[in-house]
DNA sequence: GTGAAAGCGCTAACAC
DNA sequence: GTGTTAGCGCTTTCAC
C-alpha cells in the first residue's frame, strides 16, 4: 500500500541507495557507475514504478520545481487565458504552477506571498496588486528567487517585467475614434492609481490634445475598483444620458461588458452613433451588434515572455539581468 | 538570510525543540508545558517572525495542506469561476489550490494525477476526461485520499459527485422553444461519449417526442471536440443553411459562441427568427442582440458543494460516504 | 513538565 | 566504482 522508497528499490537491486539516487539523477555516468548496475537499477525502477518522493526531494534540495503564479483575478479571461499559457510551457519543463487571486487586496497578495515562500516555491510570476507589496517583494530577491512581474510594474524595485505599451494602445485608439468623426469620446476607467491604467487615460488625453480637441472632464468616468456592477452600470448610463457622446473608450474588458449593458438599456438612437472601444478583447465583442472594436494585448507574447524571463533565471542563478519587455497593443477595428 | 528553524526558536528561548513544537501546535497545555514557558516561546516565534517549513512539516505528516483541482480547461469561463469559488473557500479553511487542464486528454490526467500524488496532494476535485482514467482514480482512493468528482460522474467508481440534472435542462428548454412556436429545431453539440452530453441530447429528444414533434437526424450536429473553430464554424452555418430551422439548442457555452459567429456571418432574414438556447451562461449570451436564452448551471453551489465534502472526508477519514449530488439547471429566457 | 532522539525519503560529500 | 552516513526541518514517542 505503501509507495516504495529508494531504499527498497535498492535493496531489489542489490545496489545501494547511493547509486540508485546517482542513476535516477541521471549522473550515473558522471559518477562511474558500471553500465550493467545502471541497467539492473532501471529495470527496476521500471518494474516496480518507482518515482520518488517529491517532498522528501524539495526538503533536501529546497527547490519544489513550483511555480507560484500571482494574479488579480483568475476568473477574469484576461488572466485566466494567460495563466493557462503558462501552465503549458511551464509543464514542458517539468514544472508545476500554483495560483492565487488578490483581488488587488494588499494583504492578500502578502498573505499569498509568505504561503508561497513556506511551500518553497522556485519562482513568482506576479501581477502585482496597485502599491505596499515592494518590501514583500524585495524579500524575495533577497533570496536569490526567480521573479517576473507582468501587467503592471513596480518601478522602484527595478525587477524583470513584462508589459504592454497601453500609452499608444489608447492614443491609436482614440485616433482612430476621431478619424471616423467621433469628437465627444468618453473614457470609462478605473479608479486605481496604478500605472497602466494611467497610462490609459494619459494616450486618450494627449490624442485629443494632439488633435485639437479639448479635454472634457465631464466625460471622463472613474468607477472603483470591485464595485457592484449593477451600481457601475448606472453611472455609466447617466453619464450617457447626461452627456453628448459619440464614442467611448472602456479602460478594462470588464468595463466595457459593463458599458454595453448600460448602453443596451438605454435603448433608442442615443446609442446607434456611439462607436466603441473596449480594452482586452471578450468573445463578447466581436458577437456584438454593433461590433465592439477593441485594443488587444497580445496574451500569448506575455506569458510566453514571462516565463521565458523565469527559466533564464532559473538556469543562470548568477546573473539576474533587469530586462523591461513591452509589447505594443493591436487595435481591432471592427465594423 | 536563512529562515528561523524550530531549532533556533528553541535555543533563542531556552526550551528543547519538543516544546517549541507543542507550543507551535497548540498541543502545550495538553501536554502540560508551564504557562511561563509558552508565554515565553510565543513571544520569541513572534518577535522572528517564524513560520514552521511545510515542505518539512509535509514530508513528517504526510499532508500537504494542498487541494489538487484538475479541470478541463482553466480558460474556459464555466471551469474558471467554479475554480475562483472553490479557492476562496479553500483558503478560509487553510488549503491551497493547485489546478491543471486536461484538455479532456487521458494521458495528461493521468500524468497530472500522478505528479499530484508525488506532491502529496491531500485531496482531489476531478472533472475526468471521457473515460480511461478509472483505475488511476480508484487508485486515490485505494490510498484513502478524499476525492470528489464533478461534472462528470464515473458511475463505475460509485465515489462522491456533484452535478446536474442535465437532462431536465435541455427538457424544459426544448419545451420553451416549442412554446414559442418554434418546432424546426436544431441541436449542436460536440462528439464526447460522456453521460452530461448524452443527457443533454437525451433531455431534447424526448421533449421533442413528448410534444409529437418529429425526431429530426439532420437538424443535429456533433461537433468534434477541440476542432479548430473556423471549421465548427463552418460546419453550423452549413446546417442552418441546408436546413430549415427556427430554433436551436447548444449543448455548450462554447459552441454557442462558435454558433452565435456563425448566424453573424449568414446575415439577412435566416437568422431573424431563430431562437437561441445555449447552456452554460457566459457575459456575451446577456449582451448578444438578440439575447441569447441559457441553461445556467449553479457554479457556486456546484464549487460549494465540491469543497465541503472534499472537506467532510478530510475531517472524517473513516466514513466516506457516497454521496450524489444533483443540481437543477435554471432557464434563463432572455428576450 | 520537559527533553533526547528516531525517522519521514532523499541527496551528496566523503570513505573505502 | 560503490557504499556509509549526515542532515534538510519537523513531529512525536518515550524516558527522565
Amino acid at each position: 500500500l505503501k509507495p516504495f522508497s529508494i531504499k527498497d528499490i535498492a535493496k531489489k537491486a542489490n545496489a545501494s541507495i547511493t547509486t540508485v539516487s546517482f542513476v535516477i539523477n541521471g549522473k550515473a555516468k558522471e559518477k562511474g557507475i558500471s553500465d550493467a548496475l545502471i541497467k539492473t537499477v532501471e529495470q527496476v525502477v521500471k518494474d516496480y514504478g518507482y518515482k520518488p518522493n517529491e517532498i522528501a526531494q524539495s526538503l533536501r534540495t529546497g527547490q519544489s520545481k513550483i511555480i507560484g503564479l500571482i494574479v488579480e483575478d483568475i476568473s477574469n479571461p484576461f488572466f485566466s487565458s494567460i495563466a493557462r499559457f503558462i501552465e503549458d510551457m511551464a509543464y514542458l519543463k517539468g514544472y508545476k504552477i500554483i495560483y492565487s487571486s488578490t483581488d488587488n487586496n494588499l494583504d492578500k497578495a502578502k498573505e499569498l506571498i509568505t504561503t508561497y515562500k513556506l511551500r518553497k516555491v522556485d519562482a513568482y510570476i506576479i501581477a502585482p496588486p496597485p502599491s505596499g507589496i515592494e518590501n514583500t517583494i524585495q524579500s524575495l530577491i533577497d533570496e536569490r528567487k526567480p521573479v517576473v512581474l507582468f501587467d503592471r510594474n513596480l518601478p522602484s524595485l527595478n525587477l524583470n517585467f513584462v508589459g504592454v505599451n497601453h500609452f499608444d494602445g489608447t492614443y491609436e485608439a482614440t485616433k482612430a475614434l476621431v478619424g471616423q468623426g467621433k469628437s465627444n469620446i468618453a473614457f470609462v476607467t478605473v479608479d486605481l492609481d496604478v500605472k497602466q491604467i494611467d497610462d490609459r487615460l494619459e494616450g486618450y488625453r494627449q490624442a485629443l490634445t494632439g488633435l485639437n480637441i479639448p479635454y472634457n472632464n465631464n466625460l471622463i468616468l472613474k468607477v472603483p475598483f470591485n464595485q457592484d456592477q449593477a451600481l457601475t452600470i448606472l453611472q455609466i448610463k447617466n453619464l450617457f444620458t447626461n452627456q453628448q457622446i459619440n464614442g467611448v473608450l472602456f479602460a478594462t474588458n470588464y468595463l466595457a461588458i459593463s458599458g454595453l449593458k448600460a448602453l443596451k438599456e438605454i435603448k433608442g438612437p442615443i446609442n446607434k452613433e456611439i462607436s466603441v472601444i473596449a480594452y482586452d478583447d471578450h468573445e463578447a465583442f466581436e458577437l456584438h451588434t454593433p461590433c465592439v472594436s477593441t485594443i488587444k494585448q497580445p496574451l500569448k507574447e506575455i506569458a510566453q515572455a514571462a516565463i521565458q524571463s523565469i527559466l533564464d533565471q532559473l538556469s543562470a542563478k548568477d546573473a539576474v539581468p533587469n530586462q523591461q519587455i513591452i509589447f505594443s497593443t493591436q487595435l481591432i477595428i471592427r465594423s
